[in-house]
DNA sequence: TCGATGATTGAG
DNA sequence: TCAATCATCGAA
């Protein structure tokens, strides 16, 4: 077994938003040549979604066309675009008596395929490779197409595998949002300090950390 | 149908 | 600090 089974995605969602951190995040890919190839990074910070106690999910007011992978099954991708720009990938997870629920995956360390990331950034600056949720799809070239993929078969286009123990994780109010601020249900892998990215929202947003 | 908003990013 | 940019959603 090489990839967390969906016993690991039917837990509280912020419980699996945690262990997420250190997992391999990876991305099958028919290169020019016809080979697959690999692009793959260690997850580094996520944040949890909710239901109905989460007014900043976007399951907070029940199903809709976009978030139907939050109510499908559990341990599958869900994929939504954003700001006329960007793609957001989720891992789709929560216990029994919850009907919807999701991470996101919001910043990788880079580990395979770092030159496809380049090329899908159109940059080669590693600390912006992928420190965000819209690089993250971005170099991992992550659309619509891949919403609802089996992220717990690691023949999936789009998958999870195990990776790391970590060890220092720091918990933050979400980015981004603006209503249900008071709940911290961010993780990021680190001290907590800077990362250039996490210094970004800890000083201008005046994140808890 | 229509207007407001957004789980962002990059440039200024 | 701000514009880009458009799919989604709830209200009309």
């Amino acid at each position: 077994m090489d990839s967390p089974d969906s016993s690991f995605y039917s837990r509280p969602t912020k419980v699996v938003a945690r262990e997420l951190l250190g997992k391999t995040l990876v991305r099958l890919i028919v290169n020019t040549m016809g080979q697959l190839t690999r692009i793959s990074g260690i997850i580094v910070e996520t944040e949890a979604y909710g239901f109905r106690d989460d007014p900043a999910s976007h399951a907070y007011r029940g199903l809709t066309l976009r978030n139907n992978a939050m109510f499908g099954g559990i341990g599958r991708a869900y994929v939504y675009f954003t700001y006329g720009n960007h793609f957001c990938v989720n891992v789709t997870a929560r216990s029994h008596e919850i009907k919807a629920g999701a991470v996101l995956i919001r910043a990788l360390q880079p580990l395979e395929g770092i030159d496809l990331m380049k090329c899908f950034r159109k940059t080669d600056n590693l600390l912006s490779l992928t420190s965000g949720p819209g690089k993250v799809t971005q170099a991992l070239n992550i659309t619509r197409a891949l919403n609802e993929e089996d992220m717990t078969n690691i023949k999936s286009k789009l998958h999870i595998e195990f990776g790391i123990d970590v060890f220092d994780i720091v918990t933050t109010r979400r980015i981004g949002i603006t209503r249900a601020l008071d709940k911290t249900w961010r993780f990021v892998v680190g001290h907590g300090e800077p990362t250039g990215y996490l210094n970004r929202y800890a000083s201008r947003k005046q994140i808890k950390v």
